[in-house]
DNA sequence: GCGGAATTCGCACGACCGTGCTAATCTCCG
DNA sequence: CGGAGATTAGCACGGTCGTGCGAATTCCGC
């Protein structure tokens, strides 16, 4: 379980890779120590002893996919100054994670919350708190936006940041279930025109809008 | 496996509804042919010999579901007249069946999107049937509000179509995943906001705007 | 009421799961 | 280069799963 030397550390790391890469396909509830094991070329009881028990590795790959996320988005954006700048951007790296990873790989997030919405347990909370956790860093800077003077006054935070999350939710949905290329045109269409109602009367917003998703990698 | 008798037909009938239950509740993939012989008082091999196979079952909840959704919302919108009052009544009938349904008992199409976006088979495709029906039907009264001339002629029918899908997708999860009790005001509050951003200028979309989520029961 | 058919049950099988325990292997310091 | 300690493998156990098969039970027309 503990991590004394270098080389189970690199072991470890290895083992959250591959199981989530698993998770994110297949669900964070079939994932399999057993499968992980052939997968990396390791016997179940060497990887099982790496992690402790199956939740054990279902949290980790939840923490280390919370961090990866975090240091994509949110990290860069707030390098951006307060306000709408710093709200554009977050959209667009996200979007543009999304274009990168999320769509191979398929969102945690995403997945996790309608895997988890009826169970209990701490793959639940951890799912949770970090859900949570992104929408007030969202909601905080729509706040700062507004206070900016760049976004209405009358604007509900919380409204936006769940049409944002919705907006975002449907594009996995649409690119990863329905198979659907025209996905992410439509999320960016969307996001512009949230944007726009959301923005005070006069405020451009093509000049920031260049459409992150337009070249797939 | 076959139905020849009243009694067997009900006892199938019984099987798939509790099934429903669990699925949409626990997913799919994690229905299990022992649980339901247990909550219904039955033998395992009772209920398999009803349903043929957990994956026949699978299919038939997921049939079962697309008949009740059906005949919940699109059915009783079929009966208005074309244009913005059935697209209004479709949306009412949504997010009043989310109400009455969905919120305690979990969305099939939603969970099921991001559950099998990496699987392959037979419920996987019966679900992307089910889901590309819907959003045609949807497609279609949108394309005849447009035609009547409720909504905005350079309306790009598949973007409104998504976006209102993403509204219920995001509702869904949080009100279920989040518990928060105020998703569906603030769905309703974006459908509103979406309507008006689609119909031609000067059509008051208030007049038919009452909320439906506002009586919960 | 009775007999044949439909339905349900009891039981077993093999596969896969998570998890301990012990032995083998590897790593690294002195 | 040798040995202590960390790391991994091998194996077994109990549990649950889907699925077949023959027996028991229930149902229904005559």
């Amino acid at each position: 379980m503990e991590t004394r030397t270098e080389r189970s550390g690199l072991t470890l790391a290895a083992i959250v890779d591959t199981a989530m890469q698993m998770a994110a396909a297949d669900g964070l509830e079939s994932l399999t120590i057993g499968e992980v094991a052939k997968r990396l070329g390791l016997s179940k009881s060497g990887v099982f002893s790496r992690v402790g028990s199956r939740e054990a590795l279902q949290c980790a790959v939840v923490d280390e996919y919370d961090r990866r996320f975090l240091q994509d988005v949110f990290m860069p954006a707030m390098r951006e100054p307060r306000g709408l700048p710093r709200l554009n951007a977050i959209m667009r790296l996200w979007l543009a994670r999304a274009r990168d990873v999320e769509m191979r790989m398929g969102c945690l997030y995403c997945a996790g919350a309608f895997e988890y919405d009826d169970r209990e347990g701490p793959v639940r909370d951890r799912l949770f708190d970090g859900v949570q956790r992104w929408r007030s860093a969202l909601k905080r800077t729509v706040i700062q936006a507004i206070d900016a003077g760049h976004l209405r006054p009358d604007m509900d935070a919380e409204q936006l940041v769940y049409e944002m999350d919705a907006l975002f939710t449907g594009l996995m949905r649409d690119a990863r279930f329905l198979r659907d290329a025209r996905a992410p045109d439509r999320a960016w269409a969307a996001w512009l025109r949230l944007l726009q109602a959301s923005v005070v009367p006069g405020t451009a917003v093509e000049a920031a809008a260049a459409n992150p998703l337009s070249r797939p990698r």
